[in-house]
DNA sequence: CATACTCGCTACTTTTTATGTAGCAAAGCT
DNA sequence: AGCTTTGCTACATAAAAAGTAGCGAGTATG
């Protein structure tokens, strides 16, 4: 699977819209998973693993290098961190939360 | 893989929380792009697979189950629509879009 | 009535992704 | 020197997606 960029054709979208390049980047298995949660603070590739109890090292590995790549994490002393424009995606994501939460799951309560 | 459910373990969590059920099933390929594409109006599946340029009928058909189940979108006269909730979960990820185009692409410039 | 569409979908094979497990090299204790 | 932790790679297996063909139902057209 190739990097997503913006201006390429991607998965989904021969046109390459920033949008289709973020969702083909963000559909990939664990993804927005790890942006979630790397926004409590920074952590590193093991502490990563246990969060995210079934990820294989292989496939944590390449997301993290394809977040990298794509600007919204890199590492630091204390280990992966979001970047500014990470932090700035989490903030577009975090109301899913409260959505899912309080709408959403409640849909499956018949 | 099975439909992810709030208050189930799925992939990514073992407790089920709302928010990863969520990301469990936008996470998967061409979901949210299904979602994007619908908030424009119902289309038939041919339709849909016109515009999921490289979609198989197997995948989207998949997709489109598992989002009917999960109640975003429901089987109209005029083809698959999204329902009350897709709407609130587009609006939702919308800013995505613009954020997609005027912040994070433009880090790829260099 | 026949034939020729379109539509929603299934069957099947191939290719791509992800998982599961083992373990290595580098760095930091002790 | 030995023991751990950390970040990661290698390899085999399993799961998901793509690619292609085509069926049965419905509708339109001659």
């Amino acid at each position: 699977m190739s990097l997503p960029k913006p201006g390429q054709p991607v998965r989904g979208s021969k046109s390459g819209q920033p949008i289709m390049a973020l969702l083909d980047l963000l559909g990939r298995s664990w993804a927005m998973g790890i942006v979630w949660h790397l926004y409590n603070g920074p952590s590193t590739f093991r502490q990563l693993q246990a969060y995210c109890e079934s990820i294989s090292p292989t496939t944590l590995n390449k997301r993290l290098k394809e977040l990298r790549e794509s600007h919204l994490l890199e590492r630091t002393v204390e280990g992966y961190a979001l970047t500014k424009e990470g932090k700035e995606l989490y903030e577009l994501i975090e109301p899913l939360g409260s959505w899912a939460r309080h709408s959403w799951a409640k849909k499956f309560k018949s």
